[in-house]
DNA sequence: CCGGCGGTTTGACAGAGGTCAATGCATGGG
DNA sequence: CCCATGCATTGACCTCTGTCAAACCGCCGG
């Protein structure tokens, strides 16, 4: 178990906004949470953030910071992790595209939030965001929507956590991430998570992580595709490991 | 592993509604959801909703049901719990009086709950609910600083699954419940849970619980008194053990 | 007060997965 | 284009925890 000393660049809040844009071409626009807002209040909201850019393994926040900032996902897939106090780390959530980080209403940030590829955020402050969102009930409906289903999607994993094994673990991260992620036309996913990452997904070690595809690989289950590349052979075998048979 | 298959009673559906009681005089009045409505919508919510009462080891939920009914928690303990197809449970959180339950705005129930003692629910067809939620901006705005804490507090149980050793585990889980169960006069609490629902918390086996509570207890941290007390000897030195010191 | 039931504790053992270490191999900078 | 660096893979080993089984003992009903 090691630390993410990455590259811990400048604080988003240092980094240089980019040209300003409005909502109009942005590319979440139809999903994220100010989807159902009209013209004039997403621009209003706008107004109170701004965008910024993150290269990969700069931390956006740290767990138990206070709760200064919130943001909407633009492009590119984060991590969100805790750790105990000997720095074994835990990822507890990944976020991609068009989602929301940030702990609103509330004094402390629970968990860190660091970005796994370059990304692009549309981050606002938290008190002017809570102020917006008391005022606005379309956006609260749609944050609570979508808290809730992390709730259900995080509960869901503590089944995995508690009492899956370590093979069960792999099968079901892989589904789900072929689920998430576009593959290209050769059935190939790029994943955005190293094998020390996925260990730190699934509650285990990396070298259990790299037996696991190994295995899977030498049953004909899944090919490996360099680093990162994983393509799913037999979809149906992975969703039958996933269960436990 | 095995099923919990102690009273499946009759659903809380088919259970007699208790004597009609208004909100007045309500145990959980204001530390529920419906806290901070006014007088006349907490009448109305109230007509909603009905009263019933529920045996421990009744089911109220079922993972995987439609999504029929939510509930605030008049009194008692209950546990929300997901399983693998072969039957290995997760409890993946435990919920006390002025709790909320259920799924509200989900076609599903993403995990069963079960009384763990006797309880009673103040219970909202979700239909109605939801209706009622859409146009009252402060309760939605209350349900959603609780899904957030909710969400906070199940995100930092997945760091004890994934990466804490049995002994932290047991640790960490009666430092919990000390601090949500209130000591009787000599320092002990009555734990809610059997050992193999501590263990299904937990993320792993009734005898590993025993042993780890027999271990605390020989080093004379905690003592056990009968099947279900605790008393917490030496919380410092629990404290540091959560910790894995 | 006693006896039996069901949950709990304890023991013996095995195996999944963690740890330590060496080797392999993509990938990007020179 | 090639090598160095860091991630990934593989191997050997060991420990923690799960499994199976037996003994124990609160607690309730008779």
């Amino acid at each position: 178990m090691q630390f993410d000393v990455a590259q811990n660049g400048a604080l988003p809040l240092m980094t240089r906004p980019c040209a300003p844009q409005s909502c109009d071409q942005c590319a979440v626009r139809d999903r994220a949470i100010c989807a159902d807002l009209s013209d004039t209040d997403r621009e209003a909201l706008s107004r109170i953030g701004r965008r910024v850019t993150l290269h990969a393994g700069q931390t956006v926040m740290w767990e138990g910071d206070d709760s200064m900032v919130v943001a909407n996902v633009i492009e590119g897939t984060l991590k969100l992790a805790t750790s105990t106090g000997d720095g074994r780390e835990q990822i507890v959530g990944v976020v991609y595209a068009s989602d929301f980080i940030g702990r609103p209403f509330g004094a402390r940030t629970p968990h860190s939030v660091t970005a796994l590829t370059d990304a692009r955020l549309c981050l606002f402050p938290r008190g002017g965001f809570d102020g917006f969102a008391r005022d606005h009930g379309d956006l609260q409906h749609r944050l609570l929507q979508r808290t809730l289903d992390d709730l259900d999607r995080t509960r869901a994993w503590m089944l995995l956590l508690g009492r899956k094994t370590a093979r069960e673990k792999v099968a079901t991260f892989l589904l789900d991430m072929a689920r998430r992620l576009q593959a290209d036309r050769a059935g190939t996913i790029e994943l955005p998570l190293s094998r020390q990452q996925i260990a730190d997904i699934l509650g285990t070690t990396i070298e259990t992580v790299s037996r696991q595809m190994s295995d899977l690989k030498r049953q004909g289950i899944i090919a490996l595709v360099g680093r990162r590349g994983v393509r799913l052979i037999d979809s149906a075998a992975l969703e039958a490991l996933a269960e436990g048979v």
